[in-house]
DNA sequence: TCAATCCGTATC
DNA sequence: ATACGGATTGAC
């Protein structure tokens, strides 16, 4: 007879409900009753598991066999632990089937760690899209999305998620989903009085902006990009747009940059919502009430949830809106794995929902004007004549500009000008604030006549300075910049633009004596002024809100923010510029703002005609040019040289995918970028992805970390 | 011819 | 990480 190459077993079916004979237990050990005596359940025996284990090439689900004993608890969500390859690892229970595809033998869940699903079908959706778009893993989303439990937390009667007393009559018990509050308060009308000295409309200042309140009303699905006034009391708007949704009965979900942001807009949902109603997620709480308020979301015992980047992965029930504020701040952009932007996990989140949407800020992003653009988006702005009645009266003062002969303004180095704006506004009895740009910014290298930034003949990258005496290069493709000639103006000579040196708040005091300095900073972050006569020196992102704005904004040392070696340093730069602008009074009511920048850069016509949208149409135009993202997508890939290498080889391209690099990364690394087409960036990710497993399936040794679109392209 | 050992690969 | 299958080795 021919023996075929043996298939093992007759292929018969694949394991459908496996007879309860391989639950022999491990290891030849007779002892172990408990794993003889398993069965799987009668109905849907099968769990799919997705093991928490970092390995690229095991990120997809296994399946196990759920005993008789965990039936009930083995539901979709909850976390489980599970033997595999040998070892006792945790995993999620993704969902339950009648059978499985695998045709090996299934082992058994170990045991269901808690009933508590924490693991919603949605954010599991949601985490794989993520996962697949930024070339990372599955299991590296979910870290980011569910915080470490806490049993007790978890044991212990639901209490209000927002002041932590213990629920009015009784508490619902936890696996039962808890009905939604009978009737929410509908916010007819901004439960916040006007703020703005100019009279205030709130969405009404905006031309599509009641069509936009009035479609999130009505269950609809609107996307908008929002430019926000100067002045606007966004924390309150974005109050009514989840107030809104949450009228109409659906979650909604706005994730901000920092602590002082978030803590204005809970103020802002106590006061539209009612207390209780929403939590507040955010990496700087504790474990324990950091799994709290999780619970409260994963419960649904609230449907509205507001937090910093994580939050962008939290569960909401019959999502109706995500919103996000300030979109360009890089604090959005988690420097964990897979390296997520919230803005991009919002956003796909309401393509996969099918929810609203709403991207805002005092100024926009490129990819907010991509959005536009696209189509994808609509743009909620307001009308020129509105912006004129709020906007505060801007003047640049550039690099020449005559410094004031007053001998303490000079010593201040001030400007004529801002020393005027400053002592008119203090004998109004206004704050003034004075904004200082953060020391070390990196050497930059820029033209010496225009001052535009010196790009990379053969890849439009920044060109640096290596080292103070080297030779100017291409931070991205380490090539010399051998006979550079300016863009713009076509001039050869080249300068390193300086870093910004800090500007002290005793020299400004010395300036004006007998009125009070306030600092605001990396070391206290003041949230509030008075409106009284006062400086208030702050570094960008730490602006306090002044009661009634203030009567003078100082822009100082505003050029070092424009030099700086960063694809985003203008949209970052006119981002600083106009948070702090936006908390000047309107030009009628005496607001001034001083910017010590040449007035002819594109940057400070922006802030000067306060038109963000026209500055971003021009930023999205250039890097569309320059091919960056969000025109093109790059990926970045860095670690040990040969790491690299190895990678690189193992991955199959799309073609017309372009290298550009290695540069020297520092620390014995190096980086290599990818660049290509936005339509070939999921091929890229997956591409990549794919190449990482094969790395990991044969135990390649030193890591690369893999980043797709990164905000830093240095 | 068989058992001990090594190596590569899959991990339900 | 570890456990398994198949290949390899070496002693009888």
């Amino acid at each position: 007879m021919a023996p075929v190459q043996a298939d093992r077993p007759p292929p018969e079916s694949p394991a459908l409900i496996p007879a309860p004979e391989p639950a022999r237990p491990p290891k030849a050990a007779p002892g172990r009753r408990a794993a003889a005596a398993r069965e799987p359940t009668s109905t849907l025996p099968v769990a799919r598991v997705h093991v928490d284990v970092p390995l690229p090439h095991l990120d997809r689900p296994f399946d196990y066999l759920v005993p008789t004993a965990a039936d009930d608890a083995a539901r979709p969500g909850v976390r489980v632990r599970v033997r595999f390859a040998g070892q006792l690892v945790g995993g999620y229970l993704l969902e339950r089937v009648a059978s499985s595809g695998h045709d090996g033998r299934l082992a058994f869940l170990d045991r269901v760690v808690s009933p508590e699903p924490v693991l919603d079908p949605d954010v599991a959706r949601l985490a794989r899209a993520v996962a697949d778009r930024y070339a990372g893993t599955f299991a590296d989303v979910l870290r980011l999305a569910i915080p470490p439990r806490h049993a007790r937390v978890e044991g212990e009667a639901a209490r209000d998620p927002a002041t932590g007393a213990p629920p009015e009559p009784a508490a619902p018990p936890a696996p039962a989903a808890p009905p939604v509050p009978a009737a929410p308060p509908v916010p007819a009308a901004p439960a916040q009085p006007a703020q703005s000295a100019a009279g205030d409309g709130g969405w009404g200042n905006y031309r599509a902006g009641p069509a936009f309140l009035r479609a999130l009303g009505d269950g609809k699905a609107p996307r908008a990009v929002w430019a926000a006034l100067p002045g606007e009391d966004w924390p309150a708007r974005f109050a009514e747009a989840l107030g809104a949704v949450h009228a109409a009965g659906r979650g909604g979900l706005a994730v901000v940059a920092d602590a002082r942001d978030l803590d204005r807009l809970d103020a802002a949902l106590t006061a539209t919502l009612g207390p209780g109603r929403h939590v507040a997620l955010s990496a700087a709480l504790g474990p324990a009430e950091r799994y709290r308020r999780f619970l409260a979301a994963a419960r649904h015992r609230v449907k509205v949830v507001i937090g910093t980047r994580a939050a962008a992965l939290a569960p909401v029930a019959d999502l109706g809106l995500v919103a996000i504020w300030d979109d360009g701040d890089d604090l959005h952009a988690e420097p964990r794995a897979p390296y997520p932007h919230a803005r991009q996990v919002l956003l796909t989140r309401a393509e996969l929902a099918g929810c609203a949407a709403l991207v805002g800020g005092f100024t926009r992003t490129a990819e907010g004007q991509q959005l536009i653009e696209a189509g994808w988006a609509h743009e909620l702005g307001p009308d020129r004549a509105v912006v004129r009645v709020h906007a505060p009266r801007v003047a640049p003062a550039g690099d020449d500009a005559e410094l004031a002969r007053d001998p303490g303004a000079a010593a201040a180095r001030l400007p004529t000008l801002a020393w005027r704006a400053a002592r008119s506004a203090l004998g109004a009895g206004a704050p003034v604030l004075v904004q200082v740009p953060r020391r070390g910014y990196l050497p930059a290298v820029a033209c010496a006549r225009c001052g535009a930034p010196a790009r990379c003949r053969h890849c439009q990258g920044p060109l640096g300075l290596p080292s103070a005496t080297g030779i100017a290069a291409c931070r991205w493709c380490g090539r010399a910049a051998a006979d550079h000639k300016c863009d713009v103006c076509g001039d050869r000579r080249m300068r390193a633009s300086v870093t910004g040196a800090g500007r002290t708040a005793e020299e400004l005091g010395r300036a004006f004596p007998g009125v009070p300095v306030r600092t605001s900073g990396r070391d206290g972050v003041l949230a509030t002024v008075p409106a009284e006569a006062a400086l208030v020196v702050c570094t960008p992102g730490a602006e306090p809100v002044a009661a009634g704005g203030y009567g003078a904004v100082l822009l100082l040392d505003s050029w070092a923010l424009l030099t700086r070696a960063d694809l985003r340093a203008t949209e970052e730069a006119v981002r600083r510029w106009f948070a702090a602008a936006a908390l000047a009074r309107p030009a009628g009511a005496g607001g001034q703002v001083v910017v010590m920048a040449d007035g002819g850069l594109a940057a400070v016509q922006a802030l000067l005609r306060w038109d963000a949208g026209w500055l971003a149409a021009r930023e999205l135009a250039e890097r569309r040019e320059l091919g960056f993202p969000p025109a093109a997508r790059i990926a970045s890939l860095t670690g040990a040289p040969d790491a690299v290498a190895d990678l690189v080889d193992a991955v199959a391209l799309p073609p017309a995918a372009e290298l550009l690099g290695p540069v020297d990364a520092g620390d014995g690394q190096e980086r290599l970028l990818v660049r290509t087409s936005r339509a070939t960036g999921a091929a890229l990710a997956a591409a990549l992805k794919a190449g990482a497993a094969v790395r990991s399936a044969r135990k390649a040794t030193g890591p690369v970390r893999i980043q797709v679109d990164p905000l830093d392209l240095l």
